[in-house]
Order: structure tokens, then sequence, then C-alpha cells
DNA sequence: CTGTTAGTCTCATTCAGCGATACGATTTGT
DNA sequence: ACAAATCGTATCGCTGAATGAGACTAACAG
């Protein structure tokens, strides 16, 4: 990238006298280690916590429990007071959610409307399969989950919330995005997509790997056998906008042990159906601006 | 304190030049009326108009709703996302509340209805039927209770705590949210929902359940005749807000034998007093923000 | 292909936030 | 009642996190 040609002045930037001081400097400020975390999560933690502790609360206890200084936790506090997303009840001293905050969770509960049926649909696919679904869009390189149905019995709790991403070369979605994706940005993609190893599995042959996208696109959805993690299996399929797009992936996931190439046929059928129901629950059958022409 | 006398006095800085500039600076900063405000009051902003939208947002409108630079509003967003607080939807490019402000949501109105003013009228319409009332609320395709207050020989104790959920379409405070809701969520709601039965009295029936949610909608109250637990007769009334928008639900369960469709008429009265007393304790903030249409 | 619009990047500047310290105000223990 | 302990408030110089103008790029629409 260019750099834009110094705007004349250059690095005139005078490092502070680097005497004995500096060494001094060093660890001096002394204890000092302010480690100052940004204002805005400790905004957002307050209230969680406030919220979170169902009554009302010391200030002294909040400071504790997100380790503020004293004079912080109060100007926070405070703050957040003033505007009304805290109050103070009666006795003053402690502090509670105020009525901006409560506006802001029954908008918040309204806003997500929108998101119950396609929530809804995969809680009823997860049951009806006994496993974990998912739901994920191709962004950036990554596939990131939008949503998620864990089943109680589920090994691997936290690391795949709503939010994360997985690469795309060695999972059940990722490999549908690339097998389904037009062809200009799947070139562009797969042009520079690295194949790391992953677990014993992973596709990281170029040629193997496209033949496996080939193969995608033939028959419609997607596994993943031990490519990311070992001993879990996941197979995937499209949801598709009104124009046949792929918009989002829908995947299941189980232990091997319950789930499998072999077990996973009688599946399949159920997750189309969940998939088409969920294009429908997200609004993707409206008109899409228009037919795809140019391949 | 060591402090660092080497640069003592020196304003080793040096950076504009030390012209006159400086009287100008005096009241100048030039036309540059960088009206900087403080970050938590933005954070706070962006949340309250994403959530008061109802519908995911362009990051634009976001922006010019607020009067925040582009770059800034950007990366607010990006940060909030990247917290969890705020998602981007399937298509990408909108933005709503994330999983994060929701369960925020959820502790905030727990907090709200569990204490003084909302509690004891909980727990002084429980007194007055004889019988256990509850408080719910519609979140991703459930009812989640919010406060519940217990008679003594209530045979169900554990199950149905504070923060359990409980289907939609086999409680009474399940289909009075699917009669009240909008018409599109409801639509895409009904048409994800699967009517497994629960019990006998279960409403499996599209056709059959479609009617009674016409029936609620018309009356303005709901029924759960044994539709969920046998021998258990539940009663749900709305809770409204100053728009008239339904936020919660208000509900008695009891065992049939002293609570049923012939003798709950004469309760009715009672429970929607103390509907719109919750409401009124509730002290919504002043702006519940109009049904926004798209424009 | 060109104009339009939305999103990203860079970077010097600056002020909002910070928290150590100190001091008043309460509550608590005896 | 009086300490003692605890909690809340006030002060203030330092600083780096946040900022936003501007330039650039990507995505679309016509």
């Amino acid at each position: 990238m260019t750099r834009k040609i110094a705007l004349g002045s250059a690095p005139l930037r005078e490092p502070r006298e680097p005497t004995i001081d500096d060494a001094a400097d060093g660890n001096a400020t002394d204890g000092n280690a302010t480690d100052r975390r940004p204002l805005a999560d400790r905004v957002l933690a307050v209230l969680d916590v406030v919220a979170a502790a169902g009554q009302p609360m010391a200030v002294k206890d909040i400071a504790e429990k997100l380790a503020l200084p004293k004079p912080t936790a109060h100007r926070l506090i405070a703050m957040l007071e003033e505007r009304g997303f805290l109050a103070r009840p009666i006795d003053g001293r402690l502090v509670t959610v105020g009525p901006k905050l409560r506006t802001l969770a029954l908008n918040t509960l309204r806003s997500s409307l929108g998101q119950a049926p396609s929530h809804a649909r995969l809680r009823a696919l997860s049951l009806e399969l006994g496993e974990t679904c998912n739901i994920g869009v191709l962004e950036g390189g990554d596939v990131v989950y939008l949503d998620r149905v864990e089943v109680e019995n589920w090994p691997l709790r936290l690391e795949f919330g709503v939010g994360s991403r997985v690469p795309l070369h060695c999972t059940a979605m990722g490999k549908l995005f690339l097998a389904f994706l037009p062809e200009l940005p799947r070139r562009r993609l797969l042009d520079c997509l690295p194949l790391p190893r992953m677990a014993a599995a992973t596709l990281c042959d170029p040629a193997l790997f496209r033949a496996e996208l080939d193969s995608i696109a033939a028959c419609g959805h997607s596994f993943d056998d031990e490519e990311y993690m070992p001993g879990v299996f996941c197979a995937a399929v499209p949801i598709r906008d009104g124009a046949g797009r792929m918009i989002a992936a829908l995947a299941v996931q189980a232990p091997k042990v319950r789930l499998s190439r072999e077990s996973v046929a009688e599946r399949l059928p159920v997750l189309h159906r969940a998939a088409s129901d969920m294009a429908r629950a997200l609004g993707l059958d409206a008109a899409p601006a228009e037919p795809a022409l140019s391949p």
C-alpha cells in the first residue's frame, strides 16, 4: 500500500531522553501498572452485574466483583444513574436497574422477536435429531455461527458459541459455502486459502479438496468427517433465498459414535426440510433483486 | 517518588510551530467545533436506538440518528458486536440486538419485577386468589418465567421456578403472546412452531390452534385447560405498556379442582386489575418509541 | 462503464477518563 | 457515647484511548 508519503515532517517525534531515568521509568511509575480497561467494557459489565444480581447491590460489591478502583466505580455508577440506567431504591445506598434500562430491556425483547422464528425452528430440528444444530454464514474467509441449539450432553460447551468463527476448509459449513459460491468470489477465496491440517482427516491437498467441493456441489450437502475435531462428525445443507442463492448454512454436529457417514442418510431429508422452513422464517423467500444472469 | 526529573520542566514535546497561533488558539481551534461526547453515552445511545428500532438497522441510519461520524459509528458497532451486545442477521449488512443484550434484558426484567412494588403486587394477587401466580415474557420462542409467588399447597414445586422456560402452544401465557403478536412475526412463528402433544388436551391441530388464538385475541385472556399438565388449569392476561403493546403476561395456575373454565370468570377482573397495576409499577421510561414501520 | 453510496484505513491530536491520595460522612461495635 | 471501621466524595496532574477529517476501496445501481 502506498503509504502516503510523509507529510513532510518525518519522524520528528522526539523520543524522550534515553537517560537513566528511562531505566527508572521502566518499572517505575512504580507499581502503577495501570491496567486501563476501556470504559465501554466497564459500563456494560456494570449493567450486567447489577441486572444479574436480581436485587439491589452495594456499590462496594460491584466494585469488588469487577475489580474497579473505588472512585472509578462511584463515578461510573453515578453516571449511569444520571442517565437513568441505574437507580437507587429508597434506602439510597444500594443500586438497581433504572427505568432506562427497563425500557431498553423491553425494546430488546421486542426487537429480538424477528430472530425467534428461526431459533424456534432450529430448536425443533435439534429436538428431532437429538443433536446439536447451528446456523452459520460466510463472512470474510470464515464461517460465523449465527445461532445454535445445544443438546444436553454435547461435550464441547463453550468453544463454539454464537459469534465464534471456524475455518472454511475443514468444516461442513465452510466446504458447503465454497462449493456453492458464485464463480468469482469462489476463485478469489480458493486461491488464497491455506489448507492447514487441523486433524488427521483434514483435506490438505488442493486437488483432493477441489474434488470434494465438486462432489458437494453435485449432491447438495456436505460432511465434516473428523476433519476439524477428532471424534466429531458434522453434516450441513444450504439455506437458500428465493432466487436459489445460498445465504446461510444449517448444520448438525455430533460425536461420531452417534452420527456418521452411514447413519446420516436418513437425517438428510429432515435437515433439508428444516433448511427450507428456515429460509421462510428468516424472510428470505421475499422477492430477491434479480434472478442471477451471468454465472 | 522518582518523578522523572529529567524532563521536569522541559516541554520536550515541541510539536506545532510556536507562533502567534497561540493567541489564535484562545477561542479558535478554528471552526473545529469537535464536540466530543463521552464514549459511554454513545454506547448506551447506540444500544437504545438499535433496540428501539424493533427491526434490523443499517449502520448508516444509526450514525445519522445519533449524529456520529462514519468511522466512529462503525468502530462502536463493531466493538459492541464483538462483545455480543449487537449482532448482524443473515444479510450481514444490518444490525440488531445480540445475545448478550438479550440476557441482559431478561436479567433486567427479572430484577425489576422481582423487587419491591411489582413483587408485592404479585404477592397480593396470589393472596387474594389463594393460588400460585406468575409473570412471564416471550423470548426466543419460549415463555420465560420472571417472577412467581407460590401458595403453600402447590404440587409442582421446583419445576417452574423463575428463569425456567415453557412452550408456547400449550400454555396460557404462550398462547396469549401468540394471539397478540404483530402480524409478521406471528405468521413466521406459527409456520415454524411444532405443536407436540404434551397432554391429552393439547391443541395439536394447526387449524384448531389458530381458531383458539383468534378467540383469545377477541376476548383478551387465555386459558390452559390441562393442555400442558394433566389436572392443572391456568389463566393469563396481558400486561401492556403505555402504547398498548403487550410486554408480559400475568397468570394464575391451580389444580383443576380449585380452578376451571366455570369458576374462573369471577377472578378475571381481579387478574386484569393486577395486570394494569403491575404495568404502572414497572415505571417505564417515558419513551416507549413508536411502532416503527418502514418508510 | 460511470456515478453513487457504504464501509475501511490512517494518523496526528486531544481531552475524557483515570486512580492515588486525602478527606468527610456513615454505620458499627462495644 | 465514643471509637473504629467502613463507605462515599473531592481533588488533580497525567496519559493514552478514542477521535474524526480525509483519502481510499468495495459494492451496487442505472
